[in-house]
DNA sequence: ACCTGAACACCGTTCAAGT
DNA sequence: ACCTGAACACCGTTCAAGT
C-alpha cells in the first residue's frame, strides 16, 4: 500500500486530532456542557457512541468526571431524549379537527424518534420523564378531551398511543439504519414466498399481501385503527 | 476483613469453577450445542450475558469458535428467540369465540417475551424469522381470516398486533428485571402528583387515573381496542 | 467539595496461524 | 476445511487519591 510520509500517524492519533477540530472551543464541564457535547456526538456519530468515555474523552478528562452530573448511562440517555422532545412541544392550537390535530402531533413525535435511530428503542425500556416530555403528554390528553373521550380511557389511551408510535419508530428506524437492513429485507420477502402453503397456509396464501405498502400508509393506517378502537366502546 | 483460609481463592477461579460444574457434560461445538448453552445461561443469567466470549468459555474455547456457527450477535439472540417461540406454537383448534383465542395466542406469546426480560427488546429491534415465529403468523392470520377479516386488512393487523404485544413486553419486562424498578415507578408517580397545573393541566387533573389498572388489565383493554379499531372500518 | 487516574471486569470482531 | 489464540479497539463503573 502506498503511503503518503506526511500523513504516517497512527489512527488514534488521527482520532484524537479529529475530535478536537471539532471541539474546538473548550466546553465547560457542567450538566449543560456534557448534554452539548453529548448531542453533537449524537448527531455526528450515533447514540451508540455517546458513551461515558468518549464524553470524557471529548471533554478532555477521565469518565469519571462524568458520573459527577449523571447516575449511569441511562440517565444521560434520558436527558438526551428529553432535550430532543424540545423541537415538538406544542400542536397547532386551532384548524382542523382534534383527530387530525393529535395524528400531526404523533407524527411529529415519530420523526423525532426515527431521527436519531437508537433513541427510540431506549424510549421503550425506559420511564420517560422531563418537562419536554410531560409537555407532549399533556398537549395530547388536552386533545384527546376535546375529542370527549372519558378521563379514564384518555389516561390510557394516550399510553397506547405513545406506545405505539414508539414501537413503529423503534422497529423501522433500526433497519434503516442497519448497515444490513437491505439484505434483512429481502431475507424477509425470501421467507414469505418460500413459505411452504402445507406448514404456514395462511401466509402463503396472503403473500405478498404481507409486505404491501408504504411505512407511511401502514403507520396512518395504525393511528386510525387505535383511534377507531378508542372511540367505539363510547 | 476476616477470611477463611481454605476459601483463599480470587473471584475469577470462583467464578470459573462454578462454570465448569454447570456444564459437567462436554457440550459438542456444533449449531444445536452452543444454542443449548446460549439457552441455559439465558435461564440462568439473562440475554445480557448471553455473549460471544461467556459462550466460548462454557465451550472451553476462544470466542472466534462461535462466529463459525453464528455470522454476528444479533443472529445468535435471533436464533435463541425462535427456540422460546416453539413453546407456544398450537392455538386450541375449537373452544370459544375467534377474538378469545387470539387473544390467548398473543397473550402467550406475552407471556414467553415477558419471561425473558431483554428478549422483547430484542424482538423490537431486529426482522424476525425462524420457523416457530412464521408458525405463530399463521395461525395468528388463521384466527383473523375466522373473523372474516379482509385479506389486506388481516395482513396489515397481524403486524400491529404482535407490535403491540411485543412493544408492551419490552415495556414492563425491562422495568420488572432492573434493579431500580421500584424506585422509577414512585418517581413516575412523584412527577405527576407534583405536575404543575400551570403547565401540565392535563396530567394535573387526571392526576392518579393516569397511574391506575394493573399490567394485565391495560394489556386487555389494549387488545381489546385495537381488536374494535380493526372491526370498525368493516 | 469537587474532580479524576487508574484499575477492574468485561465486550464484539478479525485474522493469521495452526491442525 | 475447520477451528482458534491473540490482538485490536473498545465498553461501564468504582474508588482511592489528588486539588
Amino acid at each position: 500500500m502506498f503511503v503518503h510520509n506526511e500523513y504516517m500517524t497512527t489512527e488514534d492519533t488521527l482520532k484524537a486530532r479529529r475530535r478536537r477540530q471539532q471541539h474546538p472551543t473548550k466546553v465547560a464541564l457542567t450538566r449543560q456542557g456534557i448534554l452539548e457535547v453529548a448531542l453533537q456526538i449524537l448527531h455526528e456519530e450515533g447514540l451508540s457512541k455517546v458513551t461515558m468515555r468518549r464524553i470524557a474523552t471529548a471533554l478532555d478528562t477521565g469518565p469519571a468526571s462524568i458520573y459527577v452530573y449523571f447516575h449511569n448511562t441511562e440517565d444521560l440517555h434520558v436527558q438526551i431524549l428529553d432535550a430532543l422532545l424540545g423541537q415538538i412541544e406544542a400542536p397547532a392550537a386551532t384548524g382542523g379537527q382534534w383527530q387530525n390535530r393529535l395524528k400531526a402531533l404523533l407524527t411529529r413525535y415519530r420523526d423525532v424518534l426515527f431521527a436519531y435511530p437508537e433513541i427510540a428503542r431506549m424510549a421503550l425500556s425506559t420511564r420517560l420523564s422531563g418537562p419536554h416530555y410531560l409537555a407532549l403528554v399533556d398537549n395530547a390528553l388536552a386533545l384527546l378531551q376535546e375529542g370527549g373521550l372519558p378521563d379514564r380511557q384518555a389516561a390510557w389511551a394516550i399510553d397506547l398511543l405513545l406506545l405505539y408510535v414508539t414501537a413503529v419508530a423503534a422497529e423501522q428506524s433500526t433497519r434503516q439504519a442497519a448497515p444490513s437492513a437491505a439484505a434483512e429485507e429481502s431475507a424477509l420477502a425470501f421467507e414469505v414466498a418460500a413459505a411452504d402453503p402445507s406448514r404456514y397456509p395462511q401466509i402463503a396464501r396472503l403473500g405478498d399481501e404481507l409486505l404491501s405498502g408504504t411505512g407511511q400508509s401502514r403507520f396512518e393506517w395504525g393511528l386510525d385503527t387505535l383511534l377507531a378502537g378508542m372511540l367505539s366502546s363510547d
